[in-house]
DNA sequence: CTGAAAGCGCTAACAA
DNA sequence: TTGTTAGCGCTTTCAG
């Protein structure tokens, strides 16, 4: 079934048999032979030629000659995360549609790897770069800058960049305004209290949640104890292990109300609380900052916060588009999923 | 912070600087000097010199000169999908070990997409591309020969080239044991029987599956009627609706037990079952070819079979490292999670 | 041990 | 209306 392969075309190639010359050719398959007032004739028969011959552009020929690519970067910490491989689904749609070609590269969390990420792309002259979920924000924004390449941070800000994330402020407040109504006032505060449960308090993220869920109880008249919050980091076996010692602590019981910060967390304290009997697990209210569609599915309520990498998505691009190029931080507000109101109605 | 950006530095910016040769920096700078028994003392100068101008090669015109780009494709209908994002974390491990640039590429299972996207990539001169879950392979086979272009496909084989897949036929026949298992005999077989649920049986992955399914009931004396086959489909909202028809069908009961093939057909189950009282759910055993890390922590048992995406890549990689070309295919064992030996041990 | 020269395949001035 | 020319920045013979 197959055509012979005969071994790379060129636009000369193709020249030589429709009997013009290259610049002509190039012309009438990029379709600015119009400007070039080639006649309508025979830009249609070269094209013609061009595809019955199986003739399609070296791309790396013409990127170095226009010195850009048509390819576009995103940096991100890991594909096996939803938040993250949703964000690649939104930005790949998006590139697309622009007639771009997506470059997605992982870097494991591990900043040099961003580093010499930011190197290669720089490298194959990408036209523009996306980075989320940066580890250092503003050593990548300075090597972007040495090579005079446009770029915009998505979920983890940096101060020197055009960056746009979450507004994690709020998705935690929704979530504590939440466990609020759906514990009894005696016990919000205190140890055993409505509890914000994993992440880590010194990035970006995590920090914002902790405010707006520190806040939202104070405003409630029920400032938050140190130990009602856990920030014990992202990993699952930790989060397990963490919120059996808080279970001990507690005299075997859960707190009141558990905000998960992240799914993974979640995936650790599910684990531990599916051991437990379930009036002990009925007695504690669960919300949790991370999407996953199983979540509204388990046999308590739990409404979950979910980042909108859609919107983010095509905020980033429409700050390019803008040419952006300073700092600036523009905030896009998560979504309420499993909300018990519209669980009720359901 | 950041230094000015210089304005692109070439390759003979640095020789003019160096007082050398553009060939002899290209050599220094690629480790190739030695064989070019250039003197250790120049090249250590030219490389210090390079550095701390901040040189960096341009990548495109490396790759025009040298006809290979350095970047690596795989193509898959999506990314927000667990199986293919860990596909790709495993895929962008592997091309970043061995210094390549992954490109990943989502065509939303559209066949035109593919092929636009092949050709594409080709243009970049990508060294050779993966093709994971095609719609048509046969017809992206042919194109990469067009262009030269090793391939290989995952997930989804094709006819003409090396494919590596999941031995869908053997997972399938595992959970199908352990349905068996589950339910008593004189429920195993008929309408209201064990049921495998979801899927479109055209393609290939879940013809397999049903095979699988198929010939171990068989064997246990308890060949399927057509009504303990609903392949419909993979959409999470028809596999709601057809569940909910089989349980009025069956006067409002779930069957024996219910193979769900894919996670979103087991979502729409989810979303139904969570409706019905838990005597009934309990009378039912499930199992779910495909794997989340939540199934495993519902309020019944729950099988899942997950694909071994690491072990694809790698033996994908192999393939073409062996400089495999012609048709071939591969099967991976997939990996048995939450198997009910194993519960029962914890 | 090192430099000069010849392109890789394409596009965009500039001529004709 | 079209062809000629001059590179984009790099690697790689081939001569020194």
């Amino acid at each position: 079934v197959s055509t012979r392969a005969p071994q790379k075309l060129t636009l000369h190639d193709v020249a030589a048999r429709a009997g013009a010359s290259a610049s002509t050719v190039s012309a009438a398959l990029n379709g600015t032979w119009r400007a070039r007032r080639i006649s309508a004739e025979t830009a249609e028969r070269i094209i013609a030629l061009a595809r019955e011959a199986g003739y399609s552009v070296n791309l790396q020929a013409r990127g170095l000659r226009k010195a850009r690519s048509g390819l576009v970067g995103l940096i991100l910490p890991e594909h096996a995360n939803r938040f993250f491989s949703d964000l690649s689904q939104a930005f790949s749609a998006e590139a697309r549609k622009r007639g771009l070609c997506p470059v997605i590269v992982a870097t494991e969390r591990n900043p040099e790897e961003e580093r010499q990420t930011v190197r290669q792309l720089a490298g194959y002259a990408v036209d523009s770069l996306f980075i989320a979920g940066a580890s250092a924000p503003e050593s990548l924004s300075a090597l972007c800058r040495e090579h005079a390449l446009a770029h915009v941070f998505l979920d983890q800000p940096c101060a020197d960049a055009p960056s746009v994330v979450s507004d994690n402020y709020h998705g935690a407040a929704e979530l504590t305004r939440l466990l609020l109504d759906a514990v009894p006032p005696e016990r919000h505060a205190g140890d055993g209290g409505i509890t914000f449960f994993g992440g880590n308090a010194t990035m970006h993220a995590s920090s914002r949640r902790i405010a707006g869920f520190r806040e939202t109880m104070r405003a409630a008249g029920a400032e938050p104890s140190g130990g009602q919050i856990i920030a014990c980091g992202y990993d699952s076996d930790r989060a397990h292990d963490e919120l059996a010692a808080l279970h001990r602590r507690l005299g075997g019981r859960l707190p009141s109300g558990l905000l998960l910060n992240s799914i993974t967390v979640f995936e650790g304290a599910l684990r531990f609380i599916a051991g437990l009997p379930d009036a002990e697990v009925r007695d504690c209210a669960f919300a949790c900052y991370d999407y996953d569609p199983l979540g509204g599915l388990l046999r308590f309520p739990l409404p979950m916060v979910r980042q909108r990498h859609r919107a983010l998505v095509r905020h980033a691009w429409e700050m390019l588009d803008a040419g952006a190029t300073g700092p600036r931080l523009d905030l896009v507000r998560p979504e309420l999923c499993n909300s018990p109101a519209v669980a009720a109605a359901s």
